[in-house]
DNA sequence: GCGTAAAAGTTACCAGCAGTAAGAAACCTG
DNA sequence: CAGGTTTCTTACTGCTGGTAACTTTTACGC
């Protein structure tokens, strides 16, 4: 007559029985899911595996699975939210003003700041996981050069440059950014205004074209 | 009295039997088992395994184990690899030349088709392994930047430029150039030539610093 | 109201993989 | 020639991604 597994009023993370809850659905929408996938990433590193964030949503395995889908479309979702959070910080660094070489520098400078206020994540989402490799870290980086290309043919057009470069320099310099951030993550002791101001100097003339 | 399992003559794959092998060692060394994964990767893509790997060296998973390590001493093997070829291919494409623009858009070039000649195993190598992500990352890429940064300051020391951006340029180009070389493989349609003129032209006028 | 189908969970399982311990055969040394 | 050392293979563990099977609640038809 023992009670115990019961877990009545117990506080445990996850004492919820089988079969369909009382009250026709769980309060575990996919954001709920993405959140704790997070937190995981951010207290594990990248790595983390779907079970702890199962566990970390409160919820099992087969949940995080409809929620949000396999380890590649988590990763894709995350990129997204990410990709999405820095594109934020970066335009309100340049918000309303013309491009020129301050605005640049305090673009990338606010790359940098993004990324490592989302450190784990990042690595985690640029790291890549061993399969659809190409397409995703592509898809990820598209996700910023697709509006970086415009507004850089757009400027090329209104300084009478070749516009053509757009699509090819957006990733080049979607590039350039990653691997800075990456390299500037792992040396805390650089300052963020050097580098920011070093690599706006080599993209502000690059961008120019021929000087001649 | 049958001698199923003895596999005297036999072509099998590996019909070796446990223990010591007659003539006291087997003829697989590192290198060996290097050239099977990088077969594996080829045909298997990135995510191969070590027990293919270990299958087509036509041994066992200790085997490699002993000969390279595990997983990540295999990456970093095979970036080492990597790395050195295309530095190899590189050089030839600039060899004693000086620095100008044209020269730029040769090194694009010989990058970009080195990677697609090792298309999968670039991938593999960039991809990240879900573990030890920037520090591989980060030491795959300081093999091409090292050589890159001195380079380069020479350079800008000759032309009576700040040399102090090196470093944080370097990298940079690497980042570009990666970027870049996982775009085009993804596209073959576009033509080698003309990206590798884009980026060398973006490069070159951002190496000469301010026109001012 | 009641029985049955649909919905929405959890448990339990499978397959594959990295990494390692234990066992087996050949060589070596006194 | 006996015991120890070397050098393999086999067999195992632990973990992870992914899925099938089961369980409970709700919804609906009559």
């Amino acid at each position: 007559m023992s009670l115990v597994g019961q877990t009545v009023g117990m506080s445990a993370p996850s004492p919820r029985r089988p079969g369909r809850p009382i009250g026709g659905q769980l309060v575990i929408d996919r954001d709920h899911v993405l959140d704790a996938a997070e937190r995981v990433i951010k207290r594990d590193g990248p790595g983390a595996s779907l079970e702890s964030v199962a566990v970390e949503a409160g919820v099992t395995k087969p949940i995080v699975y409809d929620r949000v889908g396999g380890r590649a479309e988590l990763a894709d979702a995350l990129a997204e939210r990410l990709s999405d959070r820095m594109l934020e910080a970066t335009e309100d660094a340049i918000a309303g003003e013309t491009l020129n070489q301050a605005s640049l520098s305090r673009l990338v400078r606010a790359n940098l700041l993004a990324v490592a206020k989302d450190r784990e994540l990042f690595l985690y989402v640029t790291g890549g996981n061993t399969e659809q490799t190409a397409i995703g870290r592509l898809s990820l980086a598209e996700r910023s050069t697709t509006p970086l290309a415009k507004t850089l043919a757009v400027w090329r057009k209104s300084q009478g440059f070749d516009a053509k470069v757009a699509d090819s320099w957006s990733f080049a310099i979607v590039g350039m950014l990653q691997m800075i951030s990456v390299w500037w993550i792992s040396q805390p002791e650089r300052a963020v205004d050097e580098v920011a101001d070093q690599i706006s100097d080599l993209m502000w003339n690059g961008l120019q074209g021929p000087r001649k």
